[in-house]
DNA sequence: ATGAAGAATTCTGAATTCAGAATGTAGTTC
DNA sequence: GAACTACATTCTGAATTCAGAATTCTTCAT
């Protein structure tokens, strides 16, 4: 009670964090099959990737349970977890999704966000022009992706954010074989650059438009780089 | 090996439904969070729940973190679940979404819906009528989010049928305390004939206008039952 | 040598158990 | 009388254990 009076403000109380077991997992093994490492049609053996992480088996299958929920893993009852293969139609059905989601979160951007979080925006990508600079590839990759959540979060709706970052996440694995080669990585550069102009004007159909032209022409250049 | 040679068509092929308990458990919790028999805000007890149901903690452990990845509860570290409250404003963010998602999919359907699958729907819509007219309220409810589950998997995309499902489960506890007033339940009938009808000419444009309408003026009779 | 049947092993599904964190209560002190 | 501390209880997080299903390997018959 005391405590919290003594507090000065809600908003500058942030909660430790202190994750359990099954979240860090969780994350985990997303990187896993993000990178690779858990490649698609693999299995996923409780006991030996259990041992592997150095856990019991409990939070390993509290950890796919949520996974497959998520659509990145497959459970086969009884026979056990197998990561999801992605076809191109199953791509091009979730990129078809993500545009129209971004499309619609362009013109509520530009009307809620605040000014500073458009400079904050601004900065992480020009921190990212940085990994670019130096070719920092994962870390360029893993900046960009946050961008993209940060952006769409500025639209407000928490529904909106939601499924974004679920199939955000689902895409992920394709996203980082993209934008290998030198001329795919500079042009996706370019399409940030006109997202950040559209961003900085405030200009709804503008944004709507390069944020879309972004999707497509990534998924262009993934469907080169396979 | 001979078995699967064996059998005439992979489309026929139903693999035996074999659930394992603890996908049992997350619909039976769903349900239970729809029909407000753990009312929002509520602690799940896991000794408790878990004694109700008739099951030991695993398997209820494990239904909560895929039910927390839907959002229907909140994990609070060393402290449990929650049910989740659904604000005014969630609500609201979570509809327009659907609609977006309505909107993109009414021209798909349209498209790529077969003659058959659209004779199933108006078959499912006669019986739900049915239901109307002896004034089965859940029987109703049920058959009503059947079909536009239904209807939006003809769009053929599996992507958008994944995230309109979740949005759909989160909505499902509002949404059943809608429509209980006559005048309601009516309007309702009468948004769906016109649904049913923009279905049967294909008219991808007034599909989708049916359906963003019939979204919104759901909307406003729930608000008015509250 | 090949194929099938049955046993043995392996792996998952679920229950139980153990440890640590949080909450609630009683007692003590100022 | 109020507040703080120490203790007891309760509940979650995670490991271990047990049971049943699936796979693999062996053996036998053709």
């Amino acid at each position: 009670m005391k405590v919290r009076e003594a507090m000065s403000s809600p908003s500058e109380v942030i909660p430790i964090e202190r994750p359990t077991l099954h979240m860090i997992v969780v994350s985990r093994i997303r990187d896993m099959v993000i990178e690779g490492t858990l490649p698609a049609g693999a299995r996923i053996h409780e006991g030996q990737v259990g041992e592997q992480l150095g856990i019991s088996r409990t939070p390993l299958r509290e950890a796919l349970k949520v996974l497959a929920s998520e659509g990145l893993v497959e459970l086969v009852p009884s026979r056990g977890a197998v990561v999801t293969t992605l076809t191109p139609k199953a791509a091009q059905d979730m990129l078809d999704v993500l545009k129209e989601l971004e499309a619609m979160a362009a013109p509520l951007i530009c009307e809620n966000a605040s000014d500073e979080e458009i400079a904050e925006i601004c900065q992480l990508h020009d921190k990212m022009l940085g990994f670019y600079a130096t070719r920092s590839r994962l870390e360029y990759f893993k900046l960009n992706q946050q961008i993209h959540s940060r952006l769409i979060s500025l639209a407000g709706n928490e529904s909106l954010s939601l499924v974004y970052e679920i199939l955000q996440t689902r895409m992920k694995r394709i996203r980082f074989i993209g934008d290998k080669k030198e001329d795919s990585w500079q042009a996706a550069v370019e399409d940030h650059d006109k997202i950040i102009e559209a961003l900085k004007s405030r200009n709804g159909p503008r944004l709507s438009a390069a944020m879309v032209e972004h999707v497509t022409s990534s998924w262009e250049r993934i469907k080169r780089a396979l």
